[in-house]
DNA sequence: AGCTGTTTAGACACCG
DNA sequence: CGGTGTCTAAACAGCT
């Protein structure tokens, strides 16, 4: 318990979006499925990622927990171990819907006004009222297991029933889901497993060309299926009482961890106890999907390159993933290639591996190594369970609904929120965690705030950006989160139906006494079942916590959502951006219009509003530039005095594209507004002839030398001037790009589009502009995070 | 020693 | 193909 830290916890809001980011990966054309196919195939059977773990054995034990440790989130933790349940998950929905009143727009614009931070706002629209869900389930063919994701996920199944019972109502409203019309209803066969992937795809896509046309469209369509709606039932009713109040837009549903749900009540405990009684002790330590998840070259033995067999290709590198499925090793072919590589992960991990693959290969038929075959790996055989997908989210997204239902979070507490949730994340593997960390560092809409209460480490906070677009984006997000925990839920009913089908015919058979084997058991259809579910998990949860809602005040704090992301892109990210509000009292107003106020707002929730001292302001400044894009000219004013150091208009205002607001940089960075005469004239000192200083735009002045911020001028003739311009902006900017390679490519180019944005802001700096001239180091978005790297630039470090 | 947080890199998939 | 986005692995430094 840890409190749970964070404070904040409980209510935020946080919503969640969709991406698009989908398409990429598993896109939606067939062609692109069919390869998907192939990698689900993959996937599952090596279950990729994440498993391993690096250190693993000990942690074992533990459980999950490892290494939670610290603080606040901790609490919720041990989830799985000890309850085994994993997750829960409630999705929330986000209310605003219908109500969302930020307009879209222009989205560009809206950022870039540097004086007025209002986007445009308003009004909105649209909404997206009811949504209906439709479809749903019945395809026939599972697409691929992509997005089968958990619904298998693996526990036992015993109790479920319960869970079901209760679980159902975890479908939130409906309102949030939006559902393609397209396919959906093939009602033919069961198998639904479909509908997960293309829903998803559908939402994608819908989002897509939403923002092309306009929001409306995001409107439900289809409507629900009676079995559906009754799931959907409960949160219908709330959702209307809110509405009836008013609130509709920023109730939100939670994300519940199993813990959670324990610990509020709710029980599931006939659940948990059976199967924890059951099972294994430690379902993750069962889990052995981390063990699939090696590198050819670790075991030349296993090395499919004579193998042969599907392989897929040549990525040499490789890992399989393995995945879920029926725990089969794919094939990898991998090319012996890589070998050497990760001495450490590599030996420890590998030997696990390696003893493991031994005595599965030993006991499949001749020792075929030839990977590709299905290997069984343990209990499998009693236990139905298989392992569970990869959520078809990324590292920055599921970090994004952490932070947004959570408000802040320490690393642990961001691990736990998506281990409790996704079974595939495993609390004792590491290797994902990495990808957690470095994906919190990475993006600047990640930030890092107060020194975490307890252990080491931090509180993590995400900002995002309030332009329409942004929340339109988060808007798609969560849309996209709570379909996949509906599917989820969906999957999993099916799948209990399906195994409950399964016993009753085994009784019959047994009692006509049939054939033993029960061969068939792996219909395509029928996967075991699994019966656990996250989705019956987080229906419960859902449920309990709809009922609290009902009393409680909880103290929410909505997030407004985020809003960000770019059109075509596609993928990306999003900011979010939140605010809180005493649900109790006001709530009412819901509409997104954070904007101002927020902003204000996000600057007392940092640290930095205070005064600081010389040195902190350096540090800070230096914390500040780091990992944030913005737009920046740095000029060396003056040499011979102090030096000074102007950053032109470079802090725009938040938006999707700038996460954190100007007046936070500025704030933060210790930077003082100087008015262009001022500047102009210290400017026109030092460089002459460039031009380079606008004449207009106003600047930001720090007196702390570039250099301490990573930021040195070039030497060159004109020491004085280096400007940079870019807008930075860029389309994602928050991922923080890394850049491939080597830094500089990226910085230059591209997104020019930007650019006028902020020329619209007033900036006309044409001067700047030119890219051209010598002067512009970087054009459009760099991330100042590189700022030190690159040699090649003028600026270097 | 373990956890955190920052960076660097290589590999891939996509897209225009 | 180059630019991008995502993922994974790692090296490292700083804290606790
Ligand atoms: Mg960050």
């Amino acid at each position: 318990m840890s409190a749970t830290n964070g404070a904040a916890a409980s209510n935020s809001p946080s919503q969640s979006e969709f991406c698009d980011f989908l398409k990429r990966k598993y896109p939606d054309d067939e062609n692109d499925i069919s390869q998907n196919n192939n990698q689900s195939e993959e996937n599952q059977n090596s279950d990729s990622n994440n498993s391993w773990k690096k250190q693993k054995q000990v942690g074992e034990e533990n459980g999950g927990n490892c290494t939670m440790t610290p603080d606040t989130t901790s609490s919720p933790m041990a989830p799985y171990t000890s309850t085994e349940i994993p997750i829960s998950c409630a999705e929330k929905f986000s209310t605003n819907n219908g109500s969302t009143t930020t307009t879209i727009t222009s989205p560009v614009s809206s950022s870039y006004t540097t004086s007025s931070p209002t986007v445009e706002s308003t009004q909105v629209t649209s909404s997206s009222s009811a949504a209906s869900f439709n479809i749903m389930t019945n395809n026939p063919a599972f697409i691929n297991d992509l997005f089968a994701y958990d619904a298998n996920l693996l526990v036992p199944t015993t109790s479920t029933d319960n869970l079901l019972s209760q679980g159902e109502p975890s479908f939130t409203a409906p309102s949030a889901i939006c559902v393609n019309t397209t396919q959906q209803f093939h009602e033919e066969g069961e198998n639904a497993d479909n509908w997960q992937a293309t829903d998803l795809l559908e939402l994608d896509h819908r989002y897509n060309s939403t923002l092309q046309t306009e929001i409306t469209q995001l409107n439900p369509t289809v409507p629900l299926k009676p079995h559906e709606e009754n799931l959907v039932t409960l949160v219908e009713q709330q959702h209307h009482s809110n509405q009836n109040h008013g609130e509709q837009s920023n109730q939100r549903q939670y994300i519940q961890s199993a813990e959670e749900i324990s610990k509020s009540g709710k029980q599931l405990p006939a659940m948990i106890q059976h199967t924890t009684a059951d099972t294994e002790p430690d379902f993750e330590d069962r889990n052995l999907s981390w063990l699939l998840n090696f590198k050819f070259d670790e075991f030349p033995h296993l090395n499919p390159d004579v193998a042969g067999g599907p392989n897929r290709s040549q990525k040499s590198s490789m890992h399989c993933n393995g995945g879920a499925g029926g725990y089969k090793v794919i094939n990898g072919t991998a090319n012996g290639r890589e070998r050497s590589k990760s001495p450490k992960s590599t030996n420890k991990a590998g030997k696990k591996f390696e003893e493991l693959v031994m005595e599965v290969t030993s006991e499949v038929e001749g020792g075929d190594m030839a990977v590709g075959e299905n290997v069984v790996i343990e209990d499998t055989t009693t236990i139905p369970q298989r392992a569970p997908k990869k959520p078809p989210f990324t590292y920055t997204e599921l970090i994004e609904y952490a932070l947004e239902d959570k408000g802040e979070l320490t690393v642990s507490g961001i691990y736990t929120w998506i281990s409790d949730r996704f079974p595939y994340y495993k609390s004792n593997d590491d290797r994902w965690k990495n990808s957690v960390r470095h994906n919190l560092s990475i993006n600047p809409h990640f930030r890092k705030g107060h020194k975490a209460p307890q252990g080491a480490g931090h509180l993590w906070t995400i900002s995002s950006g309030d332009s329409a677009e942004n929340v339109l984006a988060w808007e798609h997000k969560k849309q996209r989160l709570d379909l996949f925990f509906k599917m989820e839920s969906m999957n999993r009913e099916r799948l209990v139906q399906q195994h409950q089908q399964q016993q009753q015919q085994k009784k019959q058979q047994s009692s006509s006494n049939s054939t033993r084997h029960q061969s068939h058991s792996h219909d395509g259809s029928s996967q075991d079942a699994c019966l656990y579910d996250e989705a019956a998990v987080a229906a419960a949860a859902i449920q309990q916590e709809m009922l609290q809602q009902g009393h409680t005040t909880t103290t929410a704090k909505d997030v407004s959502l985020p809003h960000h992301q770019h059109y075509h892109a596609q993928h990306q990210q999003n900011s979010h951006h939140r605010t809180t509000l005493h649900q109790a009292n006001v709530h009412q107003q819901q509409h997104h219009h954070h904007h101002p106020p927020h902003h204000s707002q996000s600057l007392h929730d940092l640290p930095y509003n205070e005064l600081l001292s010389e040195e902190e302001l350096r540090k800070t400044a230096g914390q500040i530039l780091n990992g944030i894009h913005r737009e920046v000219e740095v000029q060396s004013v003056n040499h011979h005095q102090p030096i000074i150091s102007t950053y032109q208009d470079v802090l725009l205002d938040n938006d999707y594209l700038n996460p954190i607001h100007k007046d936070v940089a500025v704030n933060e960075s210790g930077l003082h507004q100087v008015n262009n005469t001022t500047v102009s004239a210290t400017a026109g000192n030092s460089h002459t002839g460039h031009g380079t200083t606008t004449a207009t735009t106003p600047y930001y002045v720090t007196e702390i030398d570039p250099i301490e911020l990573g930021i040195q001028m070039s030497s060159h003739p004109n020491p004085l001037v280096h400007c940079q311009t870019h807008s930075n902006n860029n389309h994602q900017h928050d991922h923080a790009h890394q850049n491939h390679h080597s830094n500089n490519h990226q910085l230059h180019s591209h997104h020019h589009h930007h650019s006028h944005h902020i020329h619209g802001s007033g900036d006309p700096n044409s001067s700047l502009n030119a890219e051209d001239t010598d002067v512009i180091l970087f054009n459009d978005e760099f991330n100042l995070n590189y700022f030190t790297y690159n040699p090649a630039t003028d600026i270097v470090a």
